[in-house]
DNA sequence: ACACGCGATGTTGACGTCAACATCGACGGC
DNA sequence: GCCGTCGATGTTGACGTCAACATCGCGTGT
């Protein structure tokens, strides 16, 4: 009743050879039911399906995978949850899996330390799943000179391009530049840049995405500052930003950052777009309701969760790597963070 | 080489026989070696590893977990990776499970629709875990009329207290509390509530709470006004909100919600904490960097998430209910948000 | 009436692992 | 020198499922 036996073990669930007992069947019919093939009778078919809900009969997926080969799971590896992008790419992946019969394991690096990465490349070898998605930033992965077992597909995002894995991510490239020309269009002599952690590929490529729009434009290339994606560091670089009284645009490797950013700004004073113009990248769902509403970035990142979740499937079932990265576009969202700049400035 | 076979076909990996064989052992030495037990020859088990490492074995968990009767595995049910509570949570559980030597199994509910709770929950009932954990908002269980299979341990986060389960939880009466004495022991004459979505009982909860305080102090309760917990739902309560007068204090149910009203506030230009002072709830890393920087209340989601873990890991493998409901305090942290109430406004 | 086909159902074995039991050889005590 | 013991290793079978093959019975065509 309880599933416990009398010595108070854990009793497993019944199983085919129960509910074919209870049925008068075989367990080979009971397995047909359950797997919705047609060839069974309809009046045997009803009375297996009554055993089994009268039993509480699940299938025991170890079996079956053991028997078919397969998991149908398959692994994420994430550093952590608190950055936007990460979490709403989880979404859409295991949205994604889900909608195509996969499970989803998920798999943390519990710090940022080498070893932690390493730890979780052996958990994950020994997890049920059939292919993996690597979800965190790349260069973490170098320092840790990650093996991944052989054999195992792989589908990375985020990433390096000198990985031998499919890759699947947002256009940085293309994102960054739609930013600063944004900027510049609006008549702003040059943009100032504050990028995300040097360890991040995204964040590197945003960076010199931004650089090479204002040396195509022939603009000068402002210092850069850098923060860690999170709002406080945004801040901090932002006090140095809001000091200078040359800076009249800034495009922000992210939203969060953005926040901390246009709170430094606040403090000093300074108006937001009035005398300086920002731009961040995510549009994550609070962006919308920054003071001022926040122009930015709009990462497709459903798009990106089912490509790479499709890339992954494709690799387990067909064995077929495909090795051009698959860029997802990104669009400018307008707000009121973004005017013309002060007429003071006009000339640079 | 490659993990196919001439067929095209994915190859299974190297089995403990393929290993045993290549060492000169049986298979059963070589699962000693896997599982580290200590009466082994140390020259065998050197000989034994090598092999591993050079045919590139990893155990077969679904074989394990057939045999053992346990997958060592927990199924976490999400809604929606929106809400910044719902996520850190998650990534909370996740952490805590990995220490516990658990993987993590997600299982998301597509949408809203009764059908999509339905099919996870029967999803779930197929996946390789030995219990569960429920981050949904309970009402939705209730409306789905869920029935989840026997004898599967389950642990619910957020939830009534009138199910059969565990239930770990931040404790939202004294949160709530604490948000609304913070604002009164200011000198404002009364508070505002900014509730959350009718369907969550977290919501219920901070929305009873408020209005216990209120009446134990001998204060009017003026209207609530509800939101889905999004920015955007802040802002359009807010904008109501801003335009009456006599509010000079509100609680808002979370952080995000909040951070709309801000927006609403500034659109009207009634100051805060000059005129209006707010107080939030979750403490998302964001709300030290809204502006003003959020007055609100912390939520522990580190200890929920691990609490639940080590609730649902007691029941799993000592098959014991503990049916008290486990609280987590939380607590307020003071920013610049709230101040005491103008002097026009002194009288209520 | 007989062979044949076909649909419904049953039987067998293998997937990879590991607990339980069996075996084998070395060493110490008397 | 014989027996008992213990440590290292091998053998067997079962966990639950499902593909492949076997069987059985009924209807059809001639």
């Amino acid at each position: 009743m309880t599933g416990e036996d009398s010595a108070g073990r854990r009793r497993r669930g019944p199983s085919m050879a129960d509910v074919a007992r209870m049925a008068g069947v075989s367990g080979q019919t009971v397995s047909r039911v359950a797997n919705g093939r047609n060839n069974v009778d309809a009046a045997t078919r009803d009375r297996v399906r009554a055993a089994m809900s009268q039993l509480g009969y699940r299938p025991n997926s170890a079996a079956r995978a053991l028997r078919n080969g397969e998991y149908r799971s398959i692994g994420v590896i994430v550093f952590e949850l608190h950055s936007f992008g990460t979490t709403r790419t989880l979404d859409a992946i295991a949205t994604a899996a889900t909608i195509s019969g996969y499970a989803i394991n998920l798999v943390p690096v519990l710090d940022v330390s080498q070893s932690a990465v390493t730890n979780a490349f052996t958990r994950l070898g020994e997890q049920a799943v059939d292919g993996v998605i690597i979800l965190i930033e790349a260069h973490t992965l170098d320092e840790a000179g990650v093996r991944l077992p052989d054999g195992l597909p792989v589908v990375v995002v985020d990433s390096s391009a000198h990985y031998d894995f499919p890759i699947v991510d947002t256009d940085q490239r293309q994102g960054a530049r739609l930013a600063t020309e944004h900027l510049l269009n609006l008549g702003h002599a040059t943009v100032w840049h504050l990028g995300g952690p040097p360890t991040s590929f995204a964040a590197d490529r945003r960076r010199q995405s931004w650089e090479q729009t204002l040396i195509d434009h022939g603009r000068e290339v402002p210092p850069v500052y850098d923060g860690d994606w999170t709002a406080g560091s945004g801040y901090e670089a932002g006090r140095q930003l809001a000091a200078k009284a040359e800076v009249t645009a800034v495009f922000v490797a992210n939203d969060q950052m953005a926040l901390g950013l246009l709170r430094a700004l606040h403090e000093r004073g300074r108006a937001v777009p009035g005398e300086v113009s920002i731009v961040g990248f995510d549009d994550m769902e609070e962006a919308a309701h920054f003071w001022p509403p926040l122009t930015t970035i709009r990462q497709n990142f459903v798009d990106v969760g089912r490509l790479s979740v499709d890339a992954l499937i494709q690799e387990i079932q067909a064995g077929e790597h495909h090795h051009e990265p698959v860029a997802v576009a990104a669009k400018l969202v307008h707000r009121s963070s973004t005017a013309p700049p002060p007429p003071s400035a006009s000339g640079g």
